[in-house]
RNA sequence: GCGCCUGUGGUGGAAUUGGUAGACACGCCAGACUUAGGAUCUGGUGCCGUGAGGCGUGUAAGUUCGAGUCUUAUCAGGCGUACCA
């Protein structure tokens, strides 16, 4: 007997692959490659869990498997190592964030080693390192000095823009911009430079803008939309209000259409995809210009049911809409300013929670371009300033926001189609025939001698003769809108990248390419400046020359020819939107990376990690990439061919009952017969459920004197599924595993969990069997005497039937990810082998290989036992062939209407007919035959045979 | 409200994609071995029934010779999103 003593073996070969260099990958012409990535990980102070390396651990397998095939794959791992925590940790502690970012690297790292991945860490990137984030701030300057055009869908450099203006001005620019602008050549000429660095600002794909943010008072900081749930931060909970400031920005919004078609090519799931689609939020409509009666003025509203201009019975602008002076008459300003003031007073979770119908009349009309009927123009909270013009035509017998806003002011109700019940709601489905378009005795205005006559149409029809008809009239314009919004980049923090950006003039200038990176300055206070700056107004070394050279003075900045630098930082997003293009080719301090890296690798085959990025990270990524893609960096559209989302785990928190005002506890079964307080007890000195009571009573000082109520002498603990967290006790972590079970009875265990793709609870109770297979596997390959048991022995056909089932089992799943079945069925083989006393290495070999990517550990060890000299990582993966599968009879279920009712064996060629007759001259047919006729028979080979009978005819 | 996903033993989960439901593992039960252990091995384990047999994949219909799988309705849970006109 040898013991299987997983700490040596592990720890030889995890040391051996090291100096090896084992998992260092170049560049290889002759090899296809395949490039494997897990979203990288933010290095928390808690370290890692065990639901950490779940997705890990499937990339890994899938990763040494492709390895098997033949690949050359790329797996490399790194860190997003700017963020709010260590921040924040820096601001409690005073401990500099680069110091705790690096030692809580060093956690992470020594906790991954431990478990065996197959990561080049020769690649291994860091977002806070000034060579990584060097080509952050470069990109950042690309999308500066480009504009957008919608006639090509294309980012395209700023000069042609500037060639452009200077010519023609702006007339025949399709760009993607902030607001619609009109000047000539001579305006553009005319121009100082100032007001020139303002219009481009309206066209970059990084500019400076206006916008209302997401401000966090707690936080000091602007928040992105994805940051910002319920009203609320992310990180933190603290509330968040909105507040216009001047901010960098990125044009996310100019490839709105091209991240929708790009979901088209990519395989992600349909969730995924799904939520995208809806947070790009295009939509189909018109826009329509009303008159306003007062002024004479003009106005644009958006809406998807031009069909329903009939029906519009009030105007509604948003409170920030910029209309507002202008239609608030004298006669209501005092309303309307009170209703604006209170508006104001809500904060954005109010806002967002309350939806209580609140408005006020402006005073204006507006002219209904169809009836030429005037029409009250209101001012709600309901209508959004930031989604389409930030006004609405209201048709409240077909919306239903607007039915209530007409109900609560008592304004009329227009019915538009017909048997439409409008009593008590709006009818809001786009079905039905449309009528009262115009309604009887009304008209239908004129528009060069046509007019428009909805009535007896479907919606959809009215929809599209509306449209063509505004078109044609020039009453307006049809238009798709998204919902999608540009993103804003700057974050008034200390711990991110500094902006490569000084202010000449006042005006946002480049620092030269050459000068780059900016490198984040050292501060010792990284709290905002006492005059309000951001963090980063602290550094004393700060200003830039007009040649762009580095002033390690502040105090100079006052004179003519020395500016300040951009005070703000990135957020955390643009550092983790390129990280994959680097990890291509990490060391290269020419380029992001290099033509030939980029053309080689082309994009990342399998990208795994959490399903919470849908909306945040693998949006911006997916821009950023197709922006990289556009000015010739990136090599594909799409930066993640295939997406998998692995599930989260939670925890599993274990429970003693305290009886009342004791300190005794009882066990779960008993616990009924007590008034009981139920206690979070440490997960780790549970076992089984079963509470180890001498580590309760030393795990802390007051229960140290407990008394136990047992059952069946033991100390049973209820439990729950909770998320994963220190205050629950539930935290299970990995480096504990491994220290008991091994390296690999953590990998086999955390996919025999169940599907990666599913969250599901961790619960240590089920980790014996795994371990104990591996303790199976270990025993199949020694004997009694500690020697190799194995045999040159020519297998048996027995023996080769058990082996390519499980060969062609495990090749399927690694493709579908189904890693738990991978594992019943390495237990299936082992247990069928040795049951069969097959000791040929011709076999077990196989074996190894098949189970390398999984317990590698334990794989390289008997790889090596059986005399093997290269690593088991390089072990060919085993074609299976189905010669072995067949079988020469198979035993088949024999069904009578559909139920089987017995067993029997037929020949494995038998057609249908033979297998037929064959179960119908069987001695146990006989029964289901009695006075019954045959009707039908279906017989499939391999599968069923089925009769149907039904009673003879008398 | 809208969108997406999931409902199978005491538990985690299988089911060759429409063909003998419950593989594999945990747990539990019984037994073996043993200077009691949280070790190892063997057998059993969906539910009801002594049995033959019957019932069983959230619920209810439907298609089919045959449905966990397809269709429709409905209930429950989860995730995302939210006054987007």
């Amino acid at each position: 007997m040898r013991e299987y003593n997983f700490r040596e073996i592990e720890k030889k070969w995890q040391t051996r692959w090291v100096k090896d260099k084992t998992y260092q990958v170049h560049e290889d012409e002759t090899r296809k490659k395949f490039y494997v990535l897990n979203m990288f990980p933010y290095p928390s102070g808690a370290g890692l869990h065990v639901g950490h390396p779940l997705g890990y651990i499937a990339s890994d397998i899938y990763a040494r498997c492709k390895r098997q095939q033949g690949f050359n794959v790329l797996n490399p791992m790194g860190y997003d190592s700017y963020g709010l925590p260590a921040e924040q940790y820096a601001i409690q502690t005073g401990q500099h964030p680069e110091k705790t970012t690096i030692e809580n690297i060093d956690r992470y790292r020594s906790q991954l080693d431990k478990i065996g991945f197959s990561f080049d860490w020769d690649r291994e990137v860091r977002t806070c390192s000034p060579e990584y984030y060097k080509w952050t701030q470069w990109t950042f300057q690309k999308m500066f000095s480009s504009w957008f055009s919608k006639d090509v869908q294309k980012a395209l450099p700023i000069e042609k823009l500037v060639e452009h203006f200077q010519e023609k001005g702006s007339a025949g620019i399709n760009a993607a911009c902030s607001e619609e602008l009109h000047f000539t050549s001579d305006e553009w000429n005319s121009w100082d430079a100032g007001k020139q660095s303002d219009v481009l600002m309206n066209y970059r794909l990084a500019f400076l803008g206006e916008t209302m943010v997401n401000w966090c008072p707690r936080l000091g900081t602007v928040l992105a939309n994805d940051e910002v749930v319920e009203g609320v931060s992310v990180r933190g909970g603290y509330p968040v209000e909105q507040k216009k400031m001047r901010q960098w920005c990125l044009r996310v919004s100019a490839y709105s259409q091209r991240l929708l078609d790009g979901l088209e090519t990519i395989q992600w799931s349909d969730s995924i995809k799904e939520t995208q689609k809806n947070w790009i939020g295009r939509s189909e409509g018109t826009e329509v210009e009303f008159r306003i009666a007062e002024t004479n003025e003009t106005f644009t509203i958006f809406t998807t049911r031009a069909d329903t201009m009939f029906g519009v019975t009030f105007m509604v602008l948003a409170p920030e809409s910029e209309l507002v002076g202008n239609v608030t008459t004298a006669g209501q300003k005092a309303e309307v300013d009170k209703y604006l003031s209170y508006v104001k007073s809500r904060t954005e979770r109010e806002r967002m929670i309350d939806h209580t119908v609140t408005g006020v009349f402006s005073g204006s009309h507006a002219i209904n371009p169809f009836t030429g009927e005037k029409i009250p123009i209101w001012i709600s909270e309901y209508v959004l300033a930031g989604y389409g013009t930030g006004a609405i035509m209201a048709v409240p017998a077909h919306d239903s926001r607007d039915y209530a806003f007409a109900r609560h002011f008592g304004l009329p109700v227009i019915p538009l189609i017909e048997g439409a019940d409008v009593s008590a709601g709006s009818y809001d489905a786009k079905e039905g025939i449309v009528c009262n378009s115009p309604a009887a005795g009304k008209v239908s205005l004129q528009y060069d001698g046509e007019s428009l006559v909805l009535n007896g149409l479907t919606v959809r029809e009215a929809i599209a003769a509306t449209k063509e008809f505004v078109e044609r009239h020039k009453i307006g314009r049809v238009k798709v809108n998204y919902r999608l919004r540009d993103a804003i980049f700057s974050r008034q923090r200390y711990w991110g990248e500094p902006f490569p950006v000084y202010y000449k003039n006042g005006i946002a200038t480049m620092i030269p390419e050459e000068c780059l990176p900016v490198e984040l300055p050292k501060v010792d206070n990284f709290l905002p400046t006492e005059s309000g700056e951001p963090p980063l107004g602290n550094a004393q070394v700060w200003a830039w020359d007009e040649a762009g050279r580095k002033i390690v003075d502040k105090s100079m900045i006052d004179e003519k020819t020395v500016f300040p630098i951009e005070l703000y930082t990135m957020p955390g997003f643009a550092g983790s939107s390129a990280y994959y293009l680097r990890y291509m080719d990490p060391h290269n301090d020419k380029a992001l990376l290099s033509e030939q890296a980029a053309e080689y690798w082309q994009n990342v085959d399998l990208y795994v990690g959490g399903s919470e990025h849908a909306t945040g990270h693998l949006i911006y990524s997916r821009f950023w990439n197709k922006f990289l893609f556009d000015i010739g960096i990136s090599k594909k559209e799409e930066p993640f061919q295939k997406l998998i989302n692995q599930g989260m785990i939670q925890g599993r928190s274990n429970f003693v009952y305290r009886i009342k005002d004791t300190n005794t506890f009882v066990s779960y079964g008993l616990k009924d017969q007590y008034d009981t307080t139920p206690i979070h007890v440490d997960v780790n000195i549970v076992r089984n459920d079963i509470l180890d009571t001498e580590a309760f009573k030393a795990w802390r000082p007051e229960y140290e004197t407990a008394e136990f109520i047992l059952e069946d002498g033991k100390y049973v603990c209820g439990w729950a599924i909770e998320k994963m967290s220190k205050s629950m006790f539930n935290v299970v972590n990995p480096d504990t595993i491994v220290d008991r079970y091994g390296a690999d009875t953590l990998r086999l265990y955390e996919m025999f969990l169940g599907p990666v793709e599913q969250s599901k609870p961790w619960d240590t109770n089920g980790i014996d069997g795994c371990h104990r297979f591996l303790k199976k596997l270990w025993q199949a390959f020694w004997d009694k005497d500690g020697n190799l048991r194995l045999t040159d022995d020519t297998p048996t056909a027995e023996n080769m039937k058990s082996l390519h089932k499980l060969i062609k089992k495990v090749t399927a799943d690694i493709e579908t990810f189904s890693y738990n079945t991978s594992i019943s069925a390495f237990m299936v083989a082992t247990a069928e082998l040795t049951g069969q006393k097959c000791y040929s290495r011709h076999v077990w070999d196989k074996v190894i290989a098949l189970i390398a990517p999984f317990a590698p550990h334990i794989a390289e060890e008997l790889w090596h036992a059986m005399g093997n000299e290269t690593s088991v990582c390089d072990a060919p993966w085993p074609a299976y062939d189905e010669k072995y599968l067949k079988e020469s009879n198979v035993r088949l279920g024999v069904q009578f209407n559909g139920k089987v009712r017995f067993d029997m064996e037929f020949p494995a060629d038998a057609t249908p007919q033979e297998m037929t007759s064959m179960a119908l001259a069987a001695p146990e047919a006989a029964r289901y035959l009695e006075e019954m006729q045959v009707v039908k028979t279906i017989a499939i080979p391999g599968r069923i045979v089925n009769i149907v009978v039904k009673p003879a005819r008398s």
